[in-house]
Order: C-alpha cells, then sequence, then structure tokens
DNA sequence: TCAGTAATGATAATAGTTATCATATAAATG
DNA sequence: CATTTATATGATAACTATTATCATTACTGA
C-alpha cells in the first residue's frame, strides 16, 4: 500500500524557516529572493506553490492585505497588521484581539461570521521622514 | 483662459449612478455589465478609469479587501465589510467605528497610523445554506 | 465656429499568480 | 541496498485583473 504522506524537501524546508526569519512580511517574490541564497536552484514556482502549501498545513500564513501583492506571514498566531499606504510594508501591531466583536454583528447581515481582521494603515518610519523606501 | 475643470461626462454619470444603485460591493468586470445596458459602446477601461477617478474625487470608495478583485462601494460614509471567503459577496456591516483605536497602537510599530479597516469573514446567507452562489 | 483639452474606445502591455508537463526525488517496499 | 511509484520540482506557458497607450471624439469657453 502506498503512502499518502506528503513529503518534506529541502525546498519546503528552506522555505518555511526564510519565512520565520524574515522581521518582514514578505511577499512570494521576496521570499523567492532570500531561498535562493541557499537554494541557487530554486524556482519561484516553488515558493509559490509551497507558501500555498504551508497555508494550507497551517505552517504558515496567507495575509490578506490591500495591495497588489499577497503577503506571508510565519507568525500563525492571531495578530493584527498595520499596512504602509506609500511603500506597502506591512509590521505586526500589539494590540489585543478584539473579542465577541464577531457576536455583536452575526444578525445583521444574514452572513455566518467566522473571523475577522483588521488592518491599520499609515506611514512606515522609512516613509515618514522623506526618505526614499 | 483655459478651464481646468473636469467634465461630467454621461459615462461618469452612469457608471456613478449604477454604482450607487449596486447592493453588492461591484468588481469593475460587474459593473461594466451593468453600465453595458444602459451604454452599450461603453469601455471596459472607462469603467475602470473612472471608478478610480470617482475614487479619487470622494464620490466613491474603493474597498480593499481580500480576493482577487477589487470591489467598489458607492456609499462613501466609514463603515465595515464582511465578506464571504467562498464566493466573495461583500456586505456591510451595521457596528459603530471603533473610536481612539489607532491611537492606541500608534507607538507600538513606529508607524504614523492615520486610519483602520475591519473586514469580517464568514459565509453568506447563499453560500450558507448550500445552494449555489 | 473654432481651438484647445479632457475623455473615450480599442487594444496592447504589464504584473502577479496559477497551470502544465517532463524530469527528479523522497519514501515505502522487498 | 535496489526497486518502485507517487509526489515535488523547475521551466515555462497561460491566465486574470489592471493599467498604459494612442488615435479619435466631444465638451467647453472664447
Ligand atoms: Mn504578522
Ligand atoms: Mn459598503
Ligand atoms: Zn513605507
Ligand atoms: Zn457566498
Amino acid at each position: 500500500m502506498k503512502s499518502d504522506k506528503l513529503r518534506i524537501t529541502s525546498q519546503r524546508d528552506v522555505i518555511l524557516d526564510e519565512l520565520r526569519a524574515a522581521k518582514v512580511h514578505p511577499t512570494a517574490d521576496e521570499l523567492y529572493e532570500q531561498v535562493r541564497r541557499r537554494l541557487p536552484r530554486v524556482s519561484l514556482a516553488t515558493v509559490y506553490r509551497n507558501l500555498e502549501w504551508l497555508s494550507e498545513q497551517g505552517l504558515a500564513r496567507k495575509i490578506e492585505v490591500g495591495g497588489r501583492q499577497k503577503r506571508f506571514d510565519g507568525d500563525i498566531s492571531d495578530h493584527y497588521h498595520v499596512r504602509c499606504h506609500k511603500c506597502g510594508r506591512v509590521a505586526d501591531v500589539e494590540m489585543d484581539l478584539l473579542d465577541g466583536v464577531e457576536d455583536r454583528i452575526a444578525q445583521c447581515c444574514g452572513f455566518t461570521v467566522t473571523g475577522h481582521r483588521i488592518e491599520f494603515t499609515g506611514l512606515c518610519p522609512a516613509c515618514s521622514n522623506g526618505s526614499a523606501c
């Protein structure tokens, strides 16, 4: 009988490792550049594929913020983000989760509400003081 | 002396009118289909251009929710949204805005925080009861 | 009526992501 | 350890949503 277990490849290993090491919330291509340093023959498709896979496995998070590109987070704990509307940089926000807020709005729209996400917007330190991002 | 006033064209007029009439938060191509009924020769580019323009003028809002496509809102009042993670539908949430929440996190990340956005997620009525969206 | 300029429609280009497919490789089996 | 086989990979094509280009159209004011 064949196993249906998924494999741990060196690519997966390095991708998750680099994602966790990144202080920023990298886009797929930003992470690709990092991973390339350790695996020069890696494909961008592999990075995309595994970011998707890691998210499905609950080992990483796809954070849906505004902006064209998706960003990823190696920190799977529930937390909020702030995004710079000038350069797109995303940082963590140290704020307690709003508790029970989903129940408060559960009735009014007919939706079955299961979660919420707060995205603060503003200017990052670099963009605040006129310097190029 | 030449005027630098911007023109109200019939396309603009109809686009804003249809956007305001839409109960959903349409994507550009959804709105394009609506506008086409009244202006059969309209171009999709014109819809994109004017949705952008209307947003800049403060006559409409570009709502940055998750999902691939941008959505637009003819209701320019500040309010939160809930998005169906199955079909992408977006509805308004009847909840008072969180007050002073931006100040509470202003220090912790170095960002100059100027706004926030809450996106609730869940299942819309149609997706809740097994029926096709 | 005319000149000047902004907007339009058609379409090309771009960006980001996903799909395809031949080859490589991890892990189960013997 | 060698064999088998399903999964993962790398290269690249295809796709989707959006933005840019540009010749033409049509407001607007003189
Ligand atoms: Mn984070
Ligand atoms: Mn709305
Ligand atoms: Zn910035
Ligand atoms: Zn739905």
